[in-house]
DNA sequence: TACATGACTATCC
DNA sequence: GGGATAGCCATGT
């Protein structure tokens, strides 16, 4: 069964627009934790499959990152192509462009 | 309860 | 900008 912490992760990532990313950092904040690296752990989980838009999460880095779906990265770059979002050799393209911080969805706040 | 692991980030070079 | 190191919290064994 999926952790609180777990639930409000997908929450987030629900909130994701279609065609834009955002970062695991900016879901901590969002969350109110700095614990990027347990949402990493959250998200690596992932039990609500295709319900939960994970593949719009790439590292602030730009790049990528990682993905425990079929196909692995290259099914994660798919995605994110079908959204909208270019991806040029497993790095995005004007990811900040794209990049959405939750900006103005701080109801914890 | 304690230790080890992980879809990361920030800092230093 | 890129590589290496330290710090971080939640989860699983």
């Amino acid at each position: 069964m999926p952790t609180p912490f777990q639930k409000d992760v997908y929450k987030a990532l629900i909130l994701i627009p279609k065609g834009s990313v955002t970062t695991y950092g900016a879901i901590a904040n969002y969350l109110g934790t700095k614990a990027v690296r347990a949402v990493g752990t959250a998200v690596g989980k992932n039990p609500n499959a295709p319900q939960v838009p994970c593949h719009r999460v790439v590292p602030s880095s730009g790049k990528i990152g990682n993905y425990s779906g079929e196909g692995g990265v290259s099914t994660k770059v798919r995605l994110l192509k079908e959204e909208g979002v270019d991806v040029k050799d497993g790095k995005i393209v004007a990811y900040k462009c794209h990049l959405f911080a939750f900006e103005g969805l701080d109801d914890v706040v």
